[in-house]
RNA sequence: GCUCAGUUAGCUCAGUUGGUAGAGCACACGCUUCACACGCGUGGGGUCACUGGUUCGAGUCCAGUACUGAGCACCA
């Protein structure tokens, strides 16, 4: 077998994912046993406005995980995928676009044929996501692939809309909103970013009428006091209160204003006296409603100032009618002074522009309800169970409990158009379609709303939608089977936008909740730990991650990070996923140039299953009646063949690395099961470079390359190669390219490895069982020899460094040990030698070795010395062993200074109390060993 | 202003029932040991931000302080 001596990535990633794919390996169908139960996560749906970045590569790779595991596991699972519209980032993509390639508005085009733009766009970049994921190595079920403007979706949304609107949980009205100038649409208060910025505070006076009194009030906004109906002051506030009910002639416009009191003002701030402009301020309004004051609009959409503002200002920019604004005040001399003033203004999350607060007509969703429903959902059954819990689960319950109405309507073209239409009349028809309004209306002559909604308000329903939910349709086999999904993976910029939408949609309109369990993930960050942005330029595209490093290398690295914690990118750790990927590469392609005459046989890691099988097989009363014909049973069931057979016959540092394995593998799934990724990355990194390559390969390196073929070497093969196809299937969720790459190229095997469930699929390791680990195959015993005997090896390795002896120089060891000790050290005298580089073993009841050795202390009273005539250096000796000495002292101090406290004797719990004694006492055996030492090198 | 998170080896980070502080990288020394130099072996390196408390015992729990970051609110 020809193997390439480094791995190469995109080999094994180029071959497989179109294979899986073909073979339906993706899709829930895969699993054979009808009483599988079930495992789903559906994916949120990537915006189709551009390519996948860094969070998506994270949160796909901790989903695939997750998915993967499951399915091996044999659970009938669904990882469901899609696609979202993103009303206002796509439209505004293609509006830059646009006016980039052709100077064109989308008005310049019409509505239709802006649309077409809008789907050449979607089809565009949805392509290039999908191929993105199949890249990342998603195991996602295409056949059940979504898109939010999908006519299924879209007919769920209207089905909802209808419904809400009905109950009167969604209404049209006129409110402040969070107006884009430049989009010319409405946001949402979730779509607004603040931004400190330099401003002025402008002090106007306001003469009040029938006094000569001037009333100064105090504006970051002078230009919208073209549009003021009132002054408000305190009505504490001594210094206005005989003002309160007086007018004032509002300068620059023929109007008469009220001065109102409310208690809103605060009397600190500025002069005390505010400016009310209910059309352009949410306090404004607000106050407007309670002193019945009028709402004068002094914009236009676009933010220029209509014709309201008179004559002198119609037309102008808001920043040029500021700046009119102020220098006429200066020209009348009521300008009393302007001051510097920071001031957060608020923009638009997608464009950046600065939003206008303005009054308008759009629909809003009453939001009492269904905060009810998540809040109780919450606080009944803390549903979802956020991971990491703090802090998450507090701030998703603090902002239910804080929420406002919802603006849904959108001035935008791409999205669901409102299913609301109007007759001449202005009368509101909401229907399912225009039919259905033509219906209710008595008349086909209806103009359909302009407008579209809030993209959020369909990703809303996408924990349902996609499952065929579409109001008409609301019980589908999948509905039934796959929701609530087991669990939620995404940021947690989107836990409002989202995650409590889809509560309390999916809860109120199938009954259900969305799903059990939401992964907050953290932010992929730059190395500087700033956010990715592109106009800083600091974005990295996990592409060319994918290039440099390999797949499973990158999902490695994304897993190997806290779950929830911001990920500072950093590539030198990649490189070490990367090194990791050789790694395993190489320990494979040892096993498999050393492979004749082996096959995987999970009995090689367990022959008390396959004795127990056996029985099971023939039962018991016929084995009695066994004879030396029937060998090859009698092998595996009679404790006397059993001696002579290979496969029971394991030794120390089998049994070692069975234990270690089965230990792993339990890990690995505890880990998963509480979204601990980086702790079961960290396990199998450990098992797979420390236990498996550093220690079980060189152990039994010898018996495995033996030339001369025979049965004993070829259960050894068989043994290792089991161990590493077992590894490998822990391996898989995280690297899914490079270990169905070397598990397609394992020997023969005599048994169907896949999972039960999958037992006529093609043979890939994504079906393989997924181990769980025996807690009987742990072997304490095993465990602690064989760490006897790394131990003595580490020590003749370390004296060997620090005496500088060359590698070439066999040394012989001469070690004092219990019977215990002599039986394992025996046991592995072979192996001892080699790894440590010596020529004999010579166990001894105690210590006999010339002065010029080199001695250690080991664990459990045994002792070591090394033979250096000629090549030990005494000086260099004595201060090796007074450091360790030094050592040895620090800890027994600490040691003893809390057995001689007697609050922690009588108070520490026994075993406590006993483990630091047998710790003293080890110490006080080793010290008193290497103080002999010292003794004998003076 | 409120809330939350972080502060552990030179760097990036682990460390969940409180009980001997860990990894990778970097650094130093030595290795063409027949899977791997994307490698092997060995080593040095930390009053776990600070102050106080609870406890026999605190990186871990509690309170406060400082710095860093995030979210929310307010902003005439």
């Amino acid at each position: 077998m020809e193997i390439p001596k480094a791995y190469e990535p995109k080999t094994a990633e180029e071959k497989h994912y179109q294979r899986w794919e073909q073979a339906g390996c993706f899709a829930p169908e895969i699993n054979e046993n009808p009483n599988a139960p079930k495992y789903s996560i559906v994916i949120p749906p990537p915006n189709v406005t551009g390519s996948l970045h860094m969070g998506h590569a994270l949160q796909h790779t901790l989903m695939d995980a997750l998915a993967r595991r499951k399915r091996m596991q044999g659970f009938r699972t669904l990882w469901l995928t899609g696609t979202d519209h993103a009303g206002i980032s796509t439209q505004l993509q293609v509006t830059k676009r646009l006016w980039a390639d052709e100077r064109k508005t989308r008005w310049d085009l019409g509505r239709a044929e802006f649309m077409d733009r809008m789907w050449a766009w979607k089809e565009q970049y949805q392509d290039e996501i999908k191929n993105q994921i199949r890249r990342e190595g998603a195991s996602v079920d295409w056949s059940r692939e979504r898109f939010t403007l999908d006519e299924s979706l879209s007919r769920a949304v209207r089905e909802v809309f209808v419904t809400l609107y009905e109950e009167g949980n969604i209404y049209r009205g006129k409110r402040i909103v969070n107006w884009c100038p430049r989009d010319k649409t409405v946001l949402s208060d979730l779509e607004v970013k603040e931004d400190k910025k330099a401003g002025k505070l402008v002090y106007l006076q306001y003469p009040v009428i029938g006094t000569d009194k001037k009333l100064t009030v105090a504006t970051t906004r002078p230009e919208t006091m073209l549009g003021d109906t009132a002054v408000a002051v305190n009505p504490n506030d001594e210094r206005y209160r005989d003002l309160i009910g007086k007018t004032i002639a509002l300068p620059l416009t023929d109007r008469e204003i009220p001065i109102v009191a409310d208690d809103y003002v605060d009397p600190e701030f500025g002069t005390g006296a505010v400016k009310i402009t209910p059309a352009h301020d949410p306090n404004d309004y607000e106050l407007g409603l309670r002193h019945n004051l009028p709402q004068l609009n002094v914009m236009n959409d676009d933010a220029t100032m209509n014709g309201a503002a008179g004559a002198d200002f119609v037309g102008l920019d808001r920043y040029a009618a500021r700046e009119k604004v102020v220098a006429r005040f200066e020209e009348l001399g009521l300008l009393e002074k302007q001051e510097d003033y920071e001031i957060a203004l608020p923009q638009c999350e997608r464009c950046g522009t600065t939003l206008e607060p303005l009054l308008s007509e759009q629909w809003f969703v009453r939001m009492n309800d269904l905060r009810d429903l998540a809040l109780n959902l919450m606080r009944a059954e803390k549903s979802p169970r956020f991971v990491p819990e703090v802090p998450y689960e507090k701030t998703y319950t603090t902002w239910l409990e804080n929420l406002k109405d919802w603006t849904i309507s959108r001035q935008l073209w791409w999205g669901h158009q409102i299913p609301a239409w109007y007759d001449s009349e202005g009368n509101v028809f909401v229907a399912r379609s225009a039919e259905e309004a033509a219906e209710k209306a008595g008349t086909s002559d209806l103009r359909q709303d302009e407008d579209v909604l809030d993209t959020w308000f369909s990703s809303g329903l996408w924990a349902f939608s996609t499952f065929g939910w579409n109001g008409e349709i609301t019980d589908t086999e999948d509905l039934r089977t796959y929701v609530p999904t087991d669990v939620l993976v995404t940021g947690r910029d989107i836990i409002f936008l989202w995650v409590s939408r889809m509560v309390m949609l999916t809860q109120k309109f199938v009954g259900k909740k969305p799903f059990e369990d939401v992964v907050v993930t953290g932010t992929v960050v730059d190395k500087h730990g700033k956010k990715m942005s592109k106009t800083i330029g600091n974005v990295v595209n996990p592409l060319d991650l994918f290039d440099k490093f390999g797949v499973d290398a990158t999902r490695m690295y994304l897993a190997s990070v806290a779950t929830g914690a911001d990920i500072r990118l950093n590539e030198t750790i990649i490189e070490t996923y990367r090194n990791f990927a050789n790694k395993i590469w190489n320990a494979a392609r040892f096993c498999l140039l050393n492979s004749d005459g082996a096959r995987v046989d999970y009995y090689f890691l367990n022959p008390q299953a396959e004795v127990a099988e056996i029985k099971k097989l023939i039962g018991d009363e016929l084995i009695d009646d066994l004879d030396e014909e029937d060998e090859e049973y009698l092998d595996k069931i009679e404790p006397e063949f059993a001696k002579d057979n290979p496969k029971e016959n394991l030794s120390i540092a089998d049994k070692w690395i069975i234990s270690r394995l089965n230990r792993t593998a339990m890990d690995v799934n505890r880990a998963l099961d509480r979204y601990f990724f980086h702790e079961a990355v960290s396990r199998l990194y450990q098992f797979f470079w420390n236990d498996f390559c550093d220690w079980y390969i060189e152990l039994v390196k010898d018996e495995i390359t033996a030339e001369e073929p025979n049965v004993w070497r070829d259960a050894a093969r068989s043994r290792i190669i089991t161990v590493l196809e077992q590894a490998l299937r822990l391996l898989h969720p995280f690297m899914p390219f490079i270990t169905e790459e070397l598990w397609q190229m394992l020997p023969e095997t005599n048994s169907n490895l896949h999972n039960p469930a999958y037992a006529n699929a093609e043979k890939t390791i994504m079906l393989a069982d997924f181990p769980l680990g025996d807690a009987d195959l742990i072997d304490e015993r095993a465990e602690s020899e064989m760490q006897a005997v790394i131990e003595l090896i580490s020590k003749v390795r370390n004296i060997r460094a620090e005496m500088n002896i060359k590698p070439s120089e066999r040394v012989t060891l001469l070690v004092a040990a219990n019977a215990d000790s002599h039986r394992v050290f025996s046991e592995n005298e072979a192996q001892i030698l080699k790894l440590a580089r010596a020529n004999d073993l010579r166990l001894t009841d105690k210590l006999e070795a010339p002065k010029a050795s080199a001695r250690a202390a080991l664990s459990g009273g045994a002792e070591l010395a090394i033979p250096l005539e000629g090549l030990i250096d005494f000086a260099k000796e004595i201060e090796r062993v007074e450091k360790e000495l030094a050592k040895l002292n620090a800890e027994a101090q600490k040691l003893n200074a809390q057995l001689s406290n007697e609050n922690f004797v009588s108070r520490a719990p026994q075993e406590k109390v006993e483990e630091i004694r047998a710790r003293v006492a080890d110490i006080e055996q080793r010290t008193k060993s290497l103080n002999q030492t010292l003794e004998a090198l003076r």
